[in-house]
DNA sequence: AGCAACATGAGAATGATTGTCAACTCGGCA
DNA sequence: TGCCGAGTTGACAATCATTCTCATGTTGCT
């Protein structure tokens, strides 16, 4: 296993601030929105430890990250459960969903070709019905 | 439709010369490292082309483009039918895989939900048998 | 209280990617 | 063959997200 653990992280005013931004939208936004965010509320909160927060948290699998397709990372919290998404190209709606026959297949396709520690992405855009 | 088509490419000695890099390695690489490859082998190509040419490809989808972990953009040439990758993390090696149950239920997903336009990226990651 | 490890913030630094724009090339066509 | 407009290129500046630095606060514990 890849040493992904390290020391919980320590409560701070600022981490306690950026998951209670967190809590409080429903799509993918960048750190830089969520620094926004947290400005207009008045949390003084550094940009650095924005991003050093989402990082940490994103590690432990507690907000999920993935990659716009310009290549910014987005950030939204998650349920702890392994699962992937349906995001609206539009409004970034998005809806969680879990698939156990992908990740079925995804193993089966690495262990036919001999690969080991796999890990995968998938990620469905589209156009939800609002758009 | 979205309108990702062009005009055709004009045959340029610079784009020829990409395209024929491409078609030296099998594996992932940045527009950088291609850039490179092409200076030690003489052609003379600036980076920005290097950079405007792959974007074009991969829009044609002559080449395929998927990010790395932390954000870059790599391309290597690809096959004409839609396909994900196995990717071995420590030395890039590339299996193209192909799976129309996946393709089936990401579709079926979409639909569930009434996202229209659906499109999707789907990258398994791992390490090859020879790591 | 007192210490060591962990955190933070401000700003500099990095690095990939894109924009700018004058010079150049290509593919027709008169 | 010579000319023209659209498409291309290259050198370099400009963006922009993200990371690094490091001096200064905080936290958890004893």
């Amino acid at each position: 296993m890849t040493s992904t653990d390290r020391q919980p992280l320590r409560p701070t005013r600022q981490r306690i601030a950026v998951t209670e931004a967190l809590a409080s939208f429903d799509d993918f936004r960048s750190a830089q929105e969520i620094h926004d965010l947290l400005d207009r509320r008045g949390a003084k909160v550094g940009l650095a430890t924005v991003y050093r927060t989402l990082q940490r948290l994103s590690e432990s699998h507690e907000v999920d990250m993935l990659r716009t397709e310009d290549g910014e990372a987005v950030y939204r919290r998650c349920s702890d459960t392994h699962h992937h998404h349906l995001v609206c190209r539009e409004c970034g709606a998005t809806v969680e969903i879990e698939g156990p026959a992908v990740e079925r297949w995804t193993n089966a396709m690495a262990a036919e070709h001999g690969f080991a520690d796999v890990s995968h992405t998938l990620e469905i855009f589209g156009t939800c019905p609002r758009h």
